[in-house]
RNA sequence: UGGGGUGUCGCCAAGUGGUAAGGCAGCGGGUUUUGAUCCCGCCAUUCGGAGGUUCGAAUCCUUCCACCCCAG
């Protein structure tokens, strides 16, 4: 494996500039190289209502003078209408199925990697480049994804379900980066931007009350929360509300009899419209040993045979040991060395070779949750 | 309107004369390009109300109120 070969000279590079560090110092470093690089801004969600315009706005400032800064153009494009089609609405239909999507897998896929590499290639240029910490390496099978060498700001998981043909024309400069020489790149630059704190929220709509940006979009629907055992604890406001293995917003307290342990969600029961609730972080039918994806989406040749791997079900998890088993079907199940708690239906299982992504699926069942007497 | 019991933060719950533990919830912050989790901080001048005893009471006395249980 050998790191990506450089580009000549003279190709034209788009950099996918969002107003932060890491996508201007991207730009920088390719800049370095002598590459011609133009700048994309990108606002992808429309909402003038509130304060997000101004951050929003803010953005676009902070990306025109890393722009002038470094010298180089700057287009400004709004994918909104492709970002509502494509990831929006699909967000939205899994939360109303009771599941939990993860928008920016889809946002890489659709957004970034989709709509707006066409785009950058329409403006004649040869490659996409984006500030996302993670390496694509020229390996003997084709591109391959790569854990980031940074791995507290690993970002593959997020890249997972992108293809490799769109990889062969994208460009990550910061993957062999530190956090850290990212931010002291940018001081030394005099990039503007060099303090500016890490965004986090979802990708284009921002940080955020998550329950009550829900609430604009899906209709309350209360219903009963209830303990595996049947006993009814309280209200909930709707099942899109709630994600597995969550303690806040349930808002139950102490209760004669039972544990001085806070509460977590352990399952949703939408025939009954119930919120199944446990207590103790720990308690088993939080956890799980086994699941099944829908589709998997491999970066490289699929296995013929059942393969030894680390997977993450979420994103910043460490990696778990698991036995992946390709299915006829094109699906994946996951069987796991240890217990994972709150394995959840819509987020995405992302399998590893070392460093090395092999690709993703939905979670779709969880099996078996480590019950014994559960009729939830 | 006979007897018994109980009333401490939104909830659970310590504290029986020495000047209000803790947990849960909630709120704020940190971590974080999903949602969660996790971490840190804040959260009863006041103990159902009113009197009284005492240097001093949530803790003792009187009385009123509320709720629960058993008798009706």
């Amino acid at each position: 494996m050998s790191p990506a070969p450089s580009l000549p000279a003279a190709s034209r590079v788009i950099v996918a500039l969002s107003g932060g560090v890491d996508s201007a110092v991207a730009a920088l470093l390719l800049k370095e190289q002598g590459l011609e690089v133009q700048g994309l801004f990108m606002s992808n969600w429309d909402e003038s209502a509130d304060d997000i315009w101004c951050t929003a706005a803010r953005d676009f400032q902070d990306a025109r003078a890393v722009a002038e800064r470094l010298g180089f153009p700057l287009h400004r494009v709004s994918f909104a209408a492709e970002y509502r089609a494509r990831v929006f609405e699909t967000f939205l239909a899994e939360h109303r199925a009771g599941r939990t999507p993860n928008p920016d897998v889809l946002c890489n896929r659709e957004i970034k990697f989709g709509v707006a590499l066409a785009y950058a290639r329409r403006l004649g240029a040869t490659r996409l480049a984006t500030g996302h910490y993670a390496r694509l390496v020229d390996g003997p099978g084709g591109i391959e994804l790569h854990k980031a060498r940074d791995a507290a700001k690993d970002q593959s998981y997020f890249l997972h379900a992108v293809s490799p043909a769109e990889f062969a024309q994208s460009l990550m400069p910061l993957g062999e980066l530190e956090k850290r020489t990212v931010r002291e790149r940018a001081r030394r630059a005099g990039l503007p931007v060099f303090d500016k704190p890490d965004s986090t929220g979802i990708c284009f709509i921002g940080e955020r009350p998550f329950r009550e940006f829900l609430e604009r979009y899906l209709p309350r629907a209360p219903g009963p929360i209830e303990s595996p055992d049947g006993e009814r604890l309280g209200t909930h406001r709707g099942l899109p509300f709630y994600t597995l293995g969550q303690r806040g917003g349930i808002g139950l307290g102490g209760r004669a009899g039972r544990a001085e342990q806070p509460w977590y969600v352990a399952a949703k029961d939408p025939a009954r419209n119930a919120l199944i609730v446990v207590q103790g972080h720990e308690h088993p039918l939080l956890s799980s040993l086994a699941l099944a994806t829908g589709r998997w989406h491999w970066l490289g040749s699929p296995p013929e045979a059942p393969v030894r791997c680390t997977v993450k079900v979420r994103y910043r998890q460490a990696d778990q040991r698991a036995l992946l088993t390709p299915r006829a079907d094109g699906t994946v199940h996951l069987k796991f060395a240890e217990p994972q708690r709150a394995v959840t239906p819509g987020q995405y299982a992302v399998a590893y070779d070392g460093d090395r992504c092999l690709g993703g699926g939905v979670i779709e069942v969880v099996e078996p949750p480590l019950r014994r007497s559960a009729a939830a």
